[in-house]
DNA sequence: ATAATTAATAATAATGATTCCTATTTTTAT
DNA sequence: ATAAAAATAGGAATCATTATTATTAATTAT
């Protein structure tokens, strides 16, 4: 019991963020993919983002800014905030595994994981920025 | 210009931040700072306390459940959240310094910090769920 | 000390993201 | 094709947080 259906909207809602590299939030996907079905409703958009995201077929992530964003894409891999122009990009890092060893060290109980984000200046904003001396 | 004054309330909530390590919400440093000051609003705790936070004199956390927490240690530490019990607790992690040099190897920009939490299941949660084999 | 400033407050309205509700529409199994 | 129930559309409701504004209180000048 309890299958799940197919169904157009959530369709439409994965390949969209399939699309996009940029992590948009429930509100842009919505307003993308209202292009493709003008009658779908933002509820859909949040219901389905949510489906998705707990089967592990997308990202959801929370830079702190107060609304959530999602990623089509769940392979491994970080992500960086601008604080100038806001833009959120993957990045690639190595050995992210060991800080949950090493946060196991002093802890006792069972550490399932981590979420970071990183910021900063984005290349762009960071080229702007730059001392002229 | 513009200077800071003074302020009972704001004395209050920080007063009372430095006595809990339990990383309390807006609204629970409202619901408890009113004991000692029933006609205190909720909208000054919420200035007050994002105030604090932009001075360096407490520091704000979101552990991603749509909520902001307080806490009054700024000295440099980690956070763990229950997925049990939602309690957040503090994680002291040895060498994470390098953790935002490794993720400036591959970026062009300029790294300034990162956030991160850990989430698992907290010393308690995990006594209980203990695979009883 | 007293009066003149103006930051801070209290109370409440407004906002914005997200979730909930329900009659109707789609999927899917028979 | 029909029935059962998942999913949707549209809109109302919720909840955390921010904004507004008249009033109060902390600081400064007199």
């Amino acid at each position: 019991m309890t299958a799940r259906r197919h169904s157009r909207q959530r369709e439409l809602i994965k390949s969209f963020l399939e699309t996009r590299k940029d992590h948009p939030t429930a509100d842009t996907v919505y307003r993308n993919v209202r292009n493709q079905n003008p009658r779908i409703s933002l509820g859909t958009v949040y219901r389905n983002l949510t489906l998705l995201a707990e089967e592990g077929e997308i990202r959801r992530l929370n830079v702190g800014d107060g609304v959530d964003r999602f990623d089509g894409d769940v392979s491994p891999h970080y992500h960086f905030v601008c604080q100038k122009c806001g833009q959120v990009l993957d990045l690639q890092i190595e050995g992210m595994e060991e800080i949950d060893y090493a946060a196991s060290e002093n802890f006792h109980g069972r550490i399932a994981g981590h979420v970071t984000y990183f910021y900063g200046l984005c290349g762009s904003c960071a080229d702007q920025t730059e001392d002229p001396s």
